[in-house]
DNA sequence: CCGGATATTGGAAGCGCTCCCAATATCTAT
DNA sequence: ATAGATATTGGGAGCGCTTCCAATATCCGG
């Protein structure tokens, strides 16, 4: 391996140390028969810049931070955070950008995080997963302004940058559907209380109820934890008051909570429709199908990193708030094409 | 935030720079009072070291990278790779450890990768996942001389370090096992043939019917890709063959491949019983529940971070090998409980 | 062909840290 | 009390790069 410097190709190239560093950063003013014969000198050498040199004088370190809570670090069972994470790091490759991966899985990681994300000269910017009441981090990371972008609708802190799917409008559109198809007694699974995307979910489910001018029947609506297990006593809890749809918020949950109907002996659609929220892979193939809430997770991925370039290149004020749409992919576990 | 240096915090001590950096690195050689004072100054001033800067002058970064290459990328639908990265990402936050990501998704990243891996100044070691037949970056890195790990057994360079599970033995004991459940004709759907995981689940396969004196029947062994859809087309080839039992190289196989029997409308484990590999969780819920061999991923992970350690402090020499123990996990797929 | 504008180049001063070495302080056994 | 050993401290020379600034080369129109 060649541990080359600056020094040696300037001087191989027969130029100045500053020179080489300009081609070497497509710094404009240089000439083209220099830029080429440099250019030469680094390709025959193999020679490559010391990133934390670089990093050092240049105060850039080139490397973002990604940093998923412990809440979620459970959730890397369901495919969402594996596909954030693919179009993160994708989107990273392509602006030549590293990426620090920091997932907090036990009690003393989160102690020991904060240090570790807002050490000096790592990092140019972070985005950090987090809609839970109470986030600690969160906080710490704001004060510590260092560009940030947040995945998910953040408790408070009005004024931070943040990037998030329509939840609110996601679970509207499932639920409408659901009436729209003519079901009486819609019932909803929601997430943990303290995370946002359970709480507008669930206020997009009240919404689209409220909009036709139903009642909210609080007996219908279940928590769950975004877990399939508690999708199915979710299920089993509601099963009592005789819902005849479910608006599941999200998919893992739907699937727990069909095969609580299904071992009940009832069936999915004809007994009790579904709808999900997410999208999952897993959920399309085995019967029935879930009707569910498509979230562009990939693409939110991309957003975030491009968010956070923004923030980086031009400053963290003003925040910028992106809130992505869903889409409603219908298959036949909501019963559309039976009734029909 | 704080942009303090050593010097500054030297300064307010009453010591020189050279002292605090004993302190913030915990050499010996410091008087206790003197360390006490220093560390009072740092606990207050929030101070913290620049990394770029402690890397440029130590020649360490303090850095893993987890690569992981486009073949598997898609794999990030299944559970492995998240759960591995844990166990991986863990250690690292034990050890003091930052890690970076780098996931192959396109075939332009393929090209960019190994400049971005290998920069000077960055890494510190790299774990690597790798059995796939001609992968020109495994070759690359090992030239390099960086610190590295393989995850999975490389196709060549038996000269280079590497973790695997024991996927033969693993095959092994999962067709013995139904070798001793009296089943006669025992197939199997293999994985890609151009990677060592496939080849090395067959061999067990092989050798477990061989050692019993049984034939093999090359009309019972068919190619799967490890993708569910890939497991249902392989159990549909493999039907008119009429095996009475399955052994699928991964449980997303099996139940594509499952899938494919129900729909023949035959049953599992009554008329054709299997066995898969893996252990992921959703395999456990939907009946009937699968029989398969665990693999121990997330201490998969912990063991590769410390053996690159181990590479980076006491030099790449020799290369050291593991190989994990797998585990059969029965449950009714099998059919074990109904023969007994 | 000349003066001033413009393009190109080199030199030098850091960026903030580590670590060697020399200097000083402190200790030990005589 | 003293020489010699040992523990502690400070100074300085980098680590390899960027970037400002001054110096030089090149260009233009008149």
């Amino acid at each position: 391996m060649s541990n080359l410097t600056l020094e040696d190709i300037a001087k191989q190239a027969g130029v100045s140390r500053s020179t080489v560093s300009r081609v070497v950063n497509d710094h404009p003013n240089v000439r083209e028969e220099v830029r080429k014969r440099v250019k030469e000198v680094i390709r025959l050498t193999g020679y490559q810049p010391h990133a934390a040199a670089r990093t050092l004088a240049s105060q850039r370190s080139w490397m973002l931070g990604l940093v998923l809570p412990r809440s979620v670090s459970s959730f890397f069972a369901d495919p969402y955070f594996p596909r954030l994470t693919q179009g993160i790091a994708q989107t990273c490759n392509q602006y030549n950008y590293t990426l620090g991966l920091f997932l907090i899985s036990t009690k003393e990681d989160e102690e020991t995080i904060f240090p570790r994300v807002s050490r000096k000269g790592l990092l140019d910017g972070i985005l950090l997963q987090s809609d839970q009441l109470g986030d600690q981090l969160t906080e710490q990371v704001i004060q510590s302004h260092i560009p940030l972008v947040i995945i998910g609708r953040p408790f408070y802190n009005k004024d931070v940058s943040y990037i998030d799917v329509d939840n609110i409008n996601g679970a509207f559109t499932a639920v409408s559907h659901l009436i729209r198809l003519g079901y009486q007694r819609i019932a909803t699974i929601t997430g943990v209380p303290t995370r946002t995307v359970s709480i507008d979910r669930k206020e997009g489910y009240i919404k689209a109820l409220s909009e036709r001018g139903r009642n909210i029947d609080e007996s219908l609506i279940v928590e769950g934890d975004f877990t399939e297990a508690g999708g199915y006593y979710a299920m089993q809890k509601l099963m009592p008051h005789k819902p005849d749809a479910v608006f599941a918020a999200s998919d893992i949950m739907a699937i727990g909570a069909m095969r609580a109907v299904r071992e009940a002996g009832l069936r999915v659609p004809e007994d009790i429709a579904f709808v999900g929220f997410d999208d999952l892979p897993l959920a399309t193939l085995p019967e029935p199908r879930l009707t569910t809430i498509r979230q562009p997770v990939y693409q939110f991925g991309v957003k975030a990193v491009e968010i956070l370039l923004d923030l980086i290149e031009n400053g963290i004020e003003p925040p910028r708030r992106i809130i992505m749409d869903t889409e409603l992919i219908i298959r036949n576990s909501c019963g559309a094409s039976r009734k029909k």
